[in-house]
DNA sequence: TTAATACTTAACCAAAAGGTTGAATGACGG
DNA sequence: CCGTCATTCAACCTTTTGGTTAAGTATTAA
């Protein structure tokens, strides 16, 4: 069970990078417009977006000098999956639950 | 916007912390006994709890000598609720783009 | 009171994460 | 061809992470 959701979750856990995903939603951008608004090195934007990459968050594309970023919506579908799939586990729990109370007639009618 | 999903998104990001907490959805467990399917120090699952805990994944209350470990759901809602905005936005944008689309007449009718 | 049980803490370790600076590569514009 | 622009790479540093073992602290059971 040594999933891709490693890659994806760690990915989403700085802000940075979650930052860098809000900014790819409005359009794709070149690394250095990418790295304009942070208060960092255009390097450290660089290993922020291979991870992103790595995770399948987005992908690079290289044109000519530049290289693109686009994001990539069906990584982050993925751990969005795996967060409904518990929820509604959690909800069969509490039905199973709230049948179970039902045949022991505990629950009123 | 150094927020709380920093803490859950990377207490998200290893799969032994996202497997304790599928267990948890069953029933509260005692620390011991997260432990036991695991290959791994008791020790080192504590610190695995520690960090859910951090994160408000889990919580922990001492009953006498023994600990019981408590899924705390509405804190990956947060996570999903953010990822879940995410979507939305890009929903968002797409209808502006075909608005924008339309405004410009480029499709028929 | 003593021993076992249920944890946590402390000290340690190796590897990874997140940053830096400076040099290297590769494409473009004149 | 030369300089500049876009980006990565390499070396380095510090902090965090994920694990270990051994000792320490409560709580319970005999």
């Amino acid at each position: 069970m040594a999933y891709d959701l490693d890659n994806i979750f760690a990915a989403l856990g700085d802000s940075t990078r979650r930052e860098i995903l809000f900014m790819l939603l409005e359009d794709d951008m070149a690394v250095t417009d990418v790295a304009e608004p942070f208060d960092m090195s255009l390097a450290a934007i660089s290993k922020h977006l291979r991870i992103l990459s790595k995770s399948g968050l987005i992908v690079q594309e290289k044109r000519g000098r530049v290289k693109w970023c686009k994001l990539q919506v069906h990584a982050m579908r993925d751990a969005s999956l795996w967060m409904e799939s518990f929820g509604q586990i959690e909800q069969m729990n509490l039905e199973a639950f709230e049948k179970f109370l039902q045949s022991e007639e505990i629950l009123e009618k």
